[in-house]
DNA sequence: CCGAATTCTGCACTGAGGGCAACAATAGCG
DNA sequence: CGCTATTGTTGCCCTCAGTGCAGAATTCGG
């Protein structure tokens, strides 16, 4: 009973006539023309050729264009986090993960600013991606909770979420402003800082 | 030269025909009633009396209406802070000033619990709020750079203003899911987890 | 009663997003 | 080769948030 292939795409059914990728591409070329709201969807849709409405078939709204397929991207920082070793302090433990998960290679790099400014500079993006962080908080909670032994929905796992995020949050914004500086120096210097701060 | 009054509206002129206070009110029974989502705004401007396009002379948005006069709120909770011993470690003060500024009434807890559980529960507000956070954030980091005496926007003041909302915003979420605890008890706990977090 | 000031209203428009039915293209099968 | 199931695409219509703008409404000082 395996009529159903494997791959998507290679099935039955009419082939899909574009892709995530191709959307990006044409959406993040519009985006640095006119910026984020000044680019319409129906832009978007006849810069990729294809009608506006089918859009909506590969993402659920405008905003979640730039952060491309993030439930994978998570899935990848999960699987970085539980690979670190266990006798390692949990907060050496997020913030190794956390590097790792950050450190893209070398030819990726620029794309990778150039998205993440869209993505912290843009209003309404600032607002949507509310949203994406507490999915990736999500999982540092849960990588926490576990090492701990409590329930993801305890305080302690909570506070270390959105403290893992505010350090890489604010260590992605001074990497934004300074182009020379490496993104996981910024992130463990951000770690030391909040160390700092509480004495 | 004072021809104008200090109170708004005794002045020349139209007199308003609502008040920001009248617009919640009834925004917040429609939202109660079929949610955040489900309520338009001509509905609310006819609870109110009053035109869908006076609506936006109040707020600059929808979303907007849950968090209320907040540029204000914010004044205080600045005024709070400056206010506190300057001999304090500046993350006892930080803590200190959060604690105060979320110190309600006793009747006034009621309302402020379903108006945090509103703006926590809803995803198009969990989205928007984002940008108040930030202003908070803001006023986070301006008193610790000034306390420390460095500018704003470095990377310490803005990890302490990260970081003080996430201690914040983990203890509303304990405080949202059990009715009997204390909303102070739940931020110093959350500072203590963090403690803990960090060894 | 006449302006000046200020607020409210109504209308027309854009743009995001969703529901839905018809249409197009493909693979597999007889 | 045609038939059919499957899946993606399109077009149309609708709702709703938000904006621009011109004109009406209301109050005050003279």
């Amino acid at each position: 009973m395996a009529t159903m292939r494997d791959r998507p795409g290679t099935g039955a059914g009419r082939p899909e006539s574009t892709s995530h990728a191709a959307i990006e591409q044409a959406a993040f070329e519009l985006f640095s023309q006119h910026g984020f709201e000044g680019t319409t969807l129906d832009q978007i849709a006849s810069a990729v050729g294809v009608n506006r409405r089918t859009l909506f078939r590969y993402y659920p709204s405008k905003a979640d264009i730039p952060w491309g397929r993030f439930d994978e991207t998570l899935s990848e920082l999960d699987g970085m986090l539980r690979e670190l070793p266990t006798d390692w302090p949990i907060h050496r433990a997020v913030l190794e993960g956390i590097v790792r998960f950050n450190d893209v290679p070398d030819d990726a790099r620029p794309s990778h600013r150039s998205r993440m400014r869209l993505i912290l500079d843009t209003p309404a993006l600032q607002a949507h991606s509310a949203l994406r962080y507490a999915q990736w908080r999500r999982v540092i909670a849960g990588f926490v909770a576990e090492r701990r032994g409590v329930p993801p929905d305890e305080l302690l796992p909570q506070v270390a979420g959105y403290a893992a995020l505010g350090i890489a949050l604010a260590a992605y914004e001074q990497w934004m402003h300074d182009e020379t500086c490496e993104l996981g120096d910024v992130l463990r210097r951000s770690m030391d800082q909040l160390r700092d701060v509480l004495e």
